[in-house]
This record gives structure tokens, C-alpha cells and sequence, in this order.
DNA sequence: CGTATTCTCAAACGATCGTTTGATTCAAAC
DNA sequence: GTTTGAATCAAACGATCGTTTGAGAATACG
């Protein structure tokens, strides 16, 4: 009918797809979003999905790697502007790991649905995705356990690795925006997000400055 | 309306659905887990569910509130104990709050699957879900906010509010054992959960008992 | 006992799932 | 202008989904 070449359209299948794709997971989780409502909202043929990614489940995995890549560069980018300098600051260094995620989160591309589909993956316990996520994630995760053994040198390297999860569970939840606290109408969402880093950080900073608990029981009734 | 005419049995089959649901949406979530899967493994026939339960929706819902209950009444029985006393401390309070979902996690009888469908709950950001368990949250939450206040009078109560919010992330993570951190093989469970348990609680007493953020920005870089 | 009620069961319902097929359309190479 | 390979499309595939049905078995009550 129309002679439109496909070039010039806004937005490739592909990319419309993986749009539409992580919008839906989000919401609906992975096995709750079918692939008609997928290439329906991208305006594409079903038949699409399995002709570019091959499953359902390839499909997922681009998803997620997708934004991991940009997430992890950037935290990484923030974390070597301050490893070994002597001017930093813990707080610096927690704002390194969880402010790419926060920003990630406005990013108008959708970045605001795949934390919640971040969050989604780790609720679901798949073992794939699991070492999927691990494989990109225990690389930063060193990275910052390394920086954190360094400003924090009374500290077993056990304990820094503890804390951090610790601060990984609060970030993914904070994230998602699962907190029970409602964001006030008269309150943006970006300044909303804003403040719950403020608040996640400061808490970080507390917690990880704690003494080494390893030989000391926490709450001995 | 009848007392259970299937008494002799070992267990009736409303609770032995109750338990095969419980396990199988912790594997594979609520979508993820058919009621053919489900009547399986609990060895009763089909149609039971909807016999007893009337949907789907609704078993989901029975799942929630034969765990919440008791859940709920323990938290509020070990802050009773607490509440309003001289020599209590902030960690009593938080162990008061995280205890009883760990020790929850520890039943035989599928609590430790409770914990992870819980979690997914979380996830899954659905409305009737997430109504439901406010329902019985909020009122648990009012009464730990007031007991925080009273041992942390300097603090702000929405600082509370929010730092509570931070600290039942990390435990809603740490339960469902999304953690990085991987049990080693010769750590049996139970003492993997005392210690993470014992890492939550120092780690958000010391985030608890920062002075309040309200009037200065966390990390003016 | 017989009757009523509660529960279980195999079978089937229509709907929707992920995936595949084969024909058709398009842009570019020759 | 013809050929070629990539992309899109409508249609259908078998499988599985939640739910419903109606008959039969088990229990309770008169």
C-alpha cells in the first residue's frame, strides 16, 4: 500500500519490540505479558518476536541486557573518578553505586519500567537469569567491595560484603518503588526519587561505617 | 458450615492446596504456576480449587492471610513486650520487627516458601495485592513508628516512616535470599539466616540512629 | 434404614498461550 | 528489469490455561 521505506521509520522493529517488551514485563511480569499483547502495543506483527529474537526467553534476555550494559559502564565510570583518591568520601562511593541506578530510573526511554523489571528478575529466582544478572554483576560488585575495603580498613572483607548486599536489597526495593510511603501529590516523581536516594544513602553510610560485627552477636536478649 | 467430613485424613485438602500453592508460587509465580501444577502436587483433583476457593484470585488471597495473621500477631506480641519500657533499645525494636519473619522463614511447614511469595507479592506491584497487604501492614507499621519515635525523639516522623521503609526492603530481600552472598556448604541454613539476621539488625540500628536528613541534602558533590 | 448434603472425580468448555508456516511486500544488488 | 534476501503479514498449529459440568462416592442426619 503504502510505499514507506523502513528506514525512516521513527523506530525500528527491534527497538519498538524491546520498548513494548520491557514496558509490559514490568507490569506484568515475565510469564504474565503474552507476546500478542507485546507486538500489539509495538504495533508489529506477532509472528515479529520470534523472526528478530528467536523466543520469548532470547527476548527477555535482550531486555535485560540492553540496559545492564549501560548501568554497569556507568557505575563503573563513577566508581574509577574515585578509587584511591584521597579526598573520597564513603558517601561518595555509595552515591556511585546507587545514583546510575536512580538515574537510569528518569531516563524517559523507559528506564523507569526495567528497574522494576530489574526487581522483577530477582523476585522470580530463575536460575538463567539468575547467572545471567551474576555474570554482569559480580564485576562491579568486586570493583566497589575493593574501594569500600580501602575506606573502610577495620573492616572484614566478609562484613563489607554482607553490608553491600545489604544495600543492594534496599536499593532494588527503593527502586521498584515498592515502599509502602506514597508519593505526595504535590510532589514530582524525579524529586520523590530524589529524596528516597538522599534518605538510602545517608542509611548506607551508617550502616557500612558500623564496627566489624564478626565476633560480636548483634542483639544477645 | 459441617465439621471436615475428611477428618481421619492426614491433612483436608483445602490446606494441602493451601501448601502445594504456597510452594509453587514461590518457584514460579503467581502466572508462572498453573492450578494443574498446583492440584498435583497436593493429590486432589482439579475442580477442588475451584470448589473450595472459588478462583484462582482467591486461593491466592488464602495464601496470604494464613501466613500474615500469624506473622502480624508475633510482631505485635514481641513489641508489647517492649513498647513504652525504660531499658528497651533500638536493637530489641528492630529484632522485635525482623525476628518474626525470619523465624517464619525457619517453619517446616512452608514458611520459608511463604517468605519468597511474599516477596513476589512485592514484585508483582498488584493492586489488590498490594491493598490487601497494606491493609494488614499499615496498622503492624503505625505501631513500630510509634516505638521508634519514642526512642529516637531528635528524629523527624517522616524521617521514620522512611527509614522503616529502608529497613523492611532489606528484609524483604534478605528473606527471600536474593542475596549475592551464597551459602557456603558448610553453613547450614538456619545459622545462614541467624547471621544475616544479625547483620540486618546492627546494620539498620546504626542507619536508624543518624541524625535527621531533613533540612540537609545527603551528598552535595 | 433412606434422604440430604458435602465432597471428589473425569471430562470437556472456550480462551489464550508460544511458535511455525507460506505467501507477500519491500529495498537494494546486479 | 530481474533477481535476491530480508522483513512483514494473516492464518493456523498443538499445547495449556482457568473454569464449568454432571455424575458418582462419601458422610451426616432424620
Amino acid at each position: 500500500m503504502t510505499p514507506a521505506p523502513y528506514a525512516s521509520r521513527e523506530r525500528s522493529t527491534k527497538e519498538r519490540i524491546l520498548g513494548a517488551a520491557e514496558a509490559l514485563f514490568a507490569t506484568h511480569g515475565f510469564a504474565g505479558a503474552s507476546l500478542r499483547q507485546v507486538t500489539a502495543a509495538a504495533r508489529v506483527n506477532l509472528a515479529a518476536v520470534n523472526y528478530h529474537f528467536g523466543s520469548k526467553d532470547k527476548l527477555i534476555e535482550e531486555v535485560f541486557r540492553r540496559r545492564l550494559d549501560e548501568l554497569n559502564t556507568r557505575r563503573l565510570a563513577a566508581l574509577q573518578r574515585l578509587a584511591g583518591r584521597d579526598d573520597t568520601s564513603l558517601e561518595d562511593v555509595l552515591d556511585a553505586y546507587i545514583r546510575p541506578a536512580l538515574d537510569l530510573s528518569r531516563t524517559d526511554g523507559g528506564g523507569a519500567a526495567f528497574v522494576r523489571v530489574l526487581a522483577r528478575a530477582y523476585a522470580e529466582h530463575n536460575e538463567t537469569l539468575r547467572r545471567f544478572l551474576s555474570e554482569n554483576y559480580g564485576h562491579i560488585l568486586r570493583q566497589f567491595a575493593a574501594e569500600f575495603a580501602r575506606l573502610l580498613p577495620g573492616l572484614a572483607k566478609e562484613d563489607i560484603y554482607w553490608r553491600l548486599d545489604i544495600v543492594t536489597g534496599a536499593l532494588t526495593y527503593a527502586m521498584a518503588d515498592f515502599g509502602i510511603i506514597q508519593r505526595k501529590s504535590d510532589v514530582a516523581e524525579r524529586d520523590h526519587r530524589e529524596t528516597a536516594a538522599e534518605h538510602l544513602i545517608r542509611f548506607a553510610a551508617a550502616g557500612m561505617r558500623n564496627p566489624s560485627v564478626s565476633n560480636a552477636p548483634a542483639s544477645p536478649r
